[in-house]
DNA sequence: CGCCTTTGACCTGCGC
DNA sequence: GCGCAGGTCAAAGGCG
């Protein structure tokens, strides 16, 4: 982990926000972008979970784009999976009702993740989006379900990924993917603290 | 009644 | 080609 830089979450207002609802006490972060060893990745989270925040991806090139931001970035960091499905079309269209995610003979854009890790007893960080959850499948060599969810707000196809670490239960690992297209919905004191320190210490 | 979660089925990609 | 793992859909049910 070396290379570290100002960063934001996905979010487009990065207005001071509070209401909340989810957010353990005391919880500490390390953001990393592009686990893509679907294999290692969160092992290797759990090797740095000691810090308060720090990256422990591989590949640190969580966009501006990604988090937020209003410039486009070529950044083209996923999460581990190894299938790559088209998620600019898969949200965008869902692929109608079908559950075809990836026309054959197209060019696979992947949208590109960004994930962090949380010490917190709750799975669910508040960070003032309204989620929903789609789905909940569980993960090899990991007790615990990975959820999926996605934002509520119309038009806004951001989703994240939810998943507590086997070896450590304290730990939780979030993955954004996608940029929010709307002003924050409510508030949280404490993640807007955690994006504080974020943005002083990340990178991506 | 609307929104959300749960859950099983389905689809895709990858490795063997 | 087959099996596995990950990701998504959508019906059903719960809750405020």
């Amino acid at each position: 982990m070396d290379n570290f830089a100002p960063v934001n979450f996905p979010y487009n207002n990065s207005s001071s926000s509070t209401s909340p609802t989810a957010v353990s006490s005391h919880l500490s972060l390390n953001l990393m972008t592009d686990y893509s060893d679907h294999n290692s990745s969160y092992d290797q989270l759990e090797d740095d979970h000691d810090h308060n925040i720090g990256f422990v991806g591989k590949n640190v090139n969580c966009s501006s784009e990604e988090l937020g931001l209003d410039h486009v970035s070529s950044a083209t960091s996923e999460l581990g999976n190894s299938e790559g499905n088209d998620l600019n079309s898969a949200s965008g269209s869902g692929s109608g009702s079908g559950k075809i995610h990836v026309k054959k003979g197209d060019k696979k854009i992947r949208k590109p993740k960004c994930a962090f890790q949380t010490r917190s007893q709750v799975d669910i960080l508040d960070d003032g989006y309204r989620w929903r959850k789609y789905g909940q499948k569980a993960v090899k060599n990991n007790k615990f379900p990975r959820s999926y969810y996605r934002c509520t707000y119309q038009g806004c196809n951001v989703k994240k990924q939810v998943q507590r670490l086997s070896k450590d239960e304290g730990v939780v690992v979030t993955t954004y993917e996608g940029t929010h297209s709307h002003p924050i919905e409510k508030s949280t004191d404490n993640f807007e603290h955690i994006l504080t320190q974020m943005q002083i210490y990340s990178s991506c």
